[in-house]
RNA sequence: GGUCCGUUCGUCUAGGGGCUAGGACGCAAGGUUUUCAUCCUUGUAACAGGGGUUCGAUUCCCCUACGGACUACCA
């Protein structure tokens, strides 16, 4: 029998984009998830109408896609446990908030939220801190301190109200946690977390105890963010008496910044040099963009693979993993237990390595749009052998124009430290006969060059370093480049004499 | 403040009672390439501190320090 499929999600709300933290808590539950066999739902939980932020959720979507994490249910694609959207199951969570009430577990509470805030501040002035707990609630506006009688007919008159969780006042417990194993909470220390808003919506800790119990979810794989709220969690189970078909938690390191002042946050947008997102996001408010892996020349495999690295390894040396490798090698007794400073060198690198991994032609129709948008046409082939000969000197696809723009337009300028370093009294009289001969070659191939010029260096009595200096200053305008011969191959024959002809002019 | 979590090179990390503490990124040097890049070689650099336990602790336990998360009618 197929009873043990495993079945875990990843929930995030729709507040903005999705940063590199949330997309690696994504990979984690789907390579898990691939790896076992399972499936990976995207649930969305847009349970705060204050916070919702249009456009977010399919940015969400997008972000995954691109990065190759695919889910086998969620609010696009649907599934046999939607819906999965929290706001389109709204209906479902009333009549679990009564279930609590009505087994002890939860009572309404009536205070406003500037009462309590009152408490508080109130509290903060002299010293101590307010907490709505076993220790205050029996003087508090609630279903535990009023009458039944006065309680009902407050319910019923549509006075607002919230359901709050009753905290045990002498309890522990206790769980193992996938990742850092047992975990132990006293319960008079928490207070009595809101359930149900005001609002007629369920809290996070609502919506996600039921929905996961709904949806069947087996692992709970989240960010440590979420580690403090977790006796919570486990106490619904109980009172809703699922403990039985509770799941296991995992709950995942966080990814701190690189200059070391706490987690990553969607808020550091370019602030940090790197970008913090998968993808470009424009603020629909403000307006303000914040620049995305994908824009910035990211691949996506490389993206996956680094994210990867980030908190969990294999035990082995392997740094490189395509998808299919890290569904085979995941496993959750191999993540780290400490927070993982995000690395911005260590990700060029991993995109330089998979850019490396691309050919030529595949290199080529990354580079053609740029072209294209420069007004640059030309045939494939030819953009190919181009590609050839920059490819390893770049880290984005984007590297390729400034690595190879001397291709499409002679030099309008010569960079005078080279000219200074390695003009010479004779060189522009030698060059210049050297243009000449050039001139009678019919085979203009990078080894006939090679040759050639070699030979006229011998004869010149000059080392061919002289010879090749100036010509590259000449052809490109500055000291650095390809493989001269194959340059001059690529550009032609014609190509190559006339701006030897035109820079002769030009240098002094 | 309280609760919980954590601590191996600058960074990501392996390891785990006895190891020259391994790899990668970065950085540095050398070699190849008459340039640059690639590539190769080498180097740089770590077990937070203090107590235990032990013949022996980086590894196990405790304390301290430091870091982090949480502490909303946000997730």
């Amino acid at each position: 029998m197929k009873s043990t499929v495993c079945r875990v999600r990843f929930a995030p709300s729709p507040t903005g984009p999705l940063h590199i933290g949330g997309i690696r808590t994504a990979l984690f539950n789907f390579l898990f998830a691939r790896n076992r066999g399972g499936e990976f739902i995207l649930r969305i939980e847009d349970t705060d109408q204050a916070r919702f932020v249009p456009g977010a959720e399919q940015y969400i979507i997008e972000s995954l896609k691109w990065c190759g994490i695919q889910y086998d249910e969620g609010p696009d694609i649907g599934g046999p446990y939607g819906p999965y959207r929290q706001s389109d199951r709204k209906a479902i969570y009333r009549e679990f908030a009564e279930r609590l009430i009505a087994g002890g577990h939860a009572y309404y509470a009536f205070d406003t939220p500037e009462e309590i805030n009152a408490k508080r501040k109130a509290a903060e002035a002299s010293g101590n801190t307010f907490q709505y707990d076993w220790s205050t609630r029996r003087q508090l506006n609630n279903s535990l301190s009023l009458s039944s009688g006065e309680s009902k007919k407050r319910v019923e008159s549509g006075m607002p109200y919230v359901v709050r969780f009753r905290m045990p006042e002498n309890d522990e417990v206790s769980i193992t946690d996938l990742i850092r194993g047992e975990v132990v909470f006293r319960t008079g220390l928490l207070d009595d977390k809101v359930l149900f808003k005001a609002d007629g919506l369920p809290t996070y800790h609502l919506a996600n105890v039921v929905d996961d119990y709904l949806m069947k979810i087996t692992h709970v794989i989240r960010g440590e963010e979420w580690l403090p709220s977790l006796p919570l969690h486990i106490l619904l189970y109980k009172a809703f008496g699922w403990e039985d078909v509770m799941p296991s938690f995992a709950h995942l390191p966080l990814i701190l910044k690189p200059g070391g002042q706490g987690k990553l946050s969607k808020r550091d947008g370019d602030k940090l040099g790197f970008p913090v997102f998968p993808l470009q996001w424009v603020d629909p408010v403000s307006g303000e963009v914040s620049s995305g892996y994908r824009e910035t020349g990211y691949l996506p495999e490389a993206v996956a693979n680094m994210l990867a690295m980030l908190g969990w390894n294999p035990g082995t040396e392997q740094e490189l993993f395509t998808m299919e490798e890290l569904i085979r090698t995941f496993s959750l007794e191999r993540v780290g237990r400490s927070g993982s400073r995000f690395d911005p060198e260590k990700a060029k690198w991993y995109n330089q390595q998979y850019l490396k991994r691309k050919t030529d032609e595949e290199l080529a129709a990354m580079f053609m749009p740029v072209l294209a948008s420069r007004g640059i046409e030309r045939d494939p082939g030819w953009i190919a052998k181009l590609v050839r000969l920059i490819r390893e000197r770049i880290v984005f696809p984007q590297d390729m124009w400034e690595k190879s723009f001397f291709f499409f337009q002679a030099p309008l300028q010569y960079d005078q430290q080279m000219v200074k370093k390695v003009w010479k009294n004779h060189t522009a009289e030698i060059i210049g006969a050297l243009s000449v001969q050039l001139l009678e070659v019919t085979d203009f191939s990078s080894t006939v060059l090679e040759e050639k010029i070699k030979s006229f260096a011998e004869r010149q009595h000059m080392g061919t370093g002289q010879i090749m200096a100036p010509l590259r200053l000449l052809l490109v305008g500055s000291g650095t480049g390809p493989h001269l011969f194959d340059l001059m191959e690529l550009l032609g024959k014609d190509e190559t004499v006339r701006r030897i002809q035109k820079g002769l002019h030009e240098i002094h």
